[in-house]
DNA sequence: TAGTCATTATTACACTTGTAATCCATGACT
DNA sequence: AGTCATGGATTACAAGTGTAATAATGACTA
């Protein structure tokens, strides 16, 4: 079983893509990284990744005086432990409300509706 | 267009539900609402109420002597709100990584593929 | 060797959220 | 008319978040 994801706040988030995107950094790479993406001061930043690290949803390389960080939750565990805990807050649970909800009103591609016809078809066939 | 929901917090949100499913209602007919599914004492709900109000996420009656409280935004328009920020935080803003996520996942009825495929028969073919 | 600079560590501070309790006013009851 | 219960208004208080600033420390430089 996948152990309890701890919480991660929405500014939390933004850390966090940048280490599963790559990783390790050091603080530094990670405040160029964001460069553009989120406007935030590299103090904050740096309390950021520590926050994630206290909350060991980050790991802390100490060996070299700069210390580098990386994600010690897959980035699919943090996803799925995430839309579970909204689905059932925001739509009682039942995924397929959301679903037709959004697949109702959502701009979908044409490659995006085959290959959701596709794993439906493997899932149905199945 | 909907103007912009404001924030509802993960307690608030048990108390809309309450009131989407049957209002106005007194603070009272609410705290009954919840016996069982939430286990707060009459005051919190109180306060939860009050905040939705303040956020003018919720109305209030108060002609009679008891209040009643009421929603101001429709639970579909909260719901596609939430989601709309949702999954741009988790999933970077395409719909459809985490469909896919979900679906291949996720138990599915019959019934329910059924009814997602229909969608996406209907929405292909216009 | 002392000063400077980059990093890390510690501290700050307001706002939101979870979870109530206390205070106050008014109608109902005696 | 005084009292009490009940609902509304105000207050509480800690944890989590957003957003940093300041202090301490170790490494390099003049």
């Amino acid at each position: 079983m996948s152990k309890n994801v701890p919480n991660i706040s929405e500014s939390e988030w933004e850390i966090m893509k940048v280490l599963w995107d790559n990783s390790p950094r050091t603080a530094n790479e990670v405040v160029s990284s964001l460069q553009g993406k989120a406007d935030w001061k590299p103090k904050t930043i740096r309390t950021l990744l520590d926050r994630l690290t206290k909350k060991k949803v980050v790991g802390v390389n100490k060996e070299q005086r700069i210390y580098t960080f990386y994600p010690l939750y897959a980035e699919e565990e943090c996803q799925r432990a995430e839309t579970r805990s909204f689905i059932d807050r925001i739509y009682g649970g039942t995924m397929k409300s959301m679903l037709v909800q959004f697949m109702e009103e959502e701009a979908l591609s044409e490659e995006d509706m085959e290959e959701l016809r596709q794993i439906l078809d493997k899932k149905t066939s199945k």
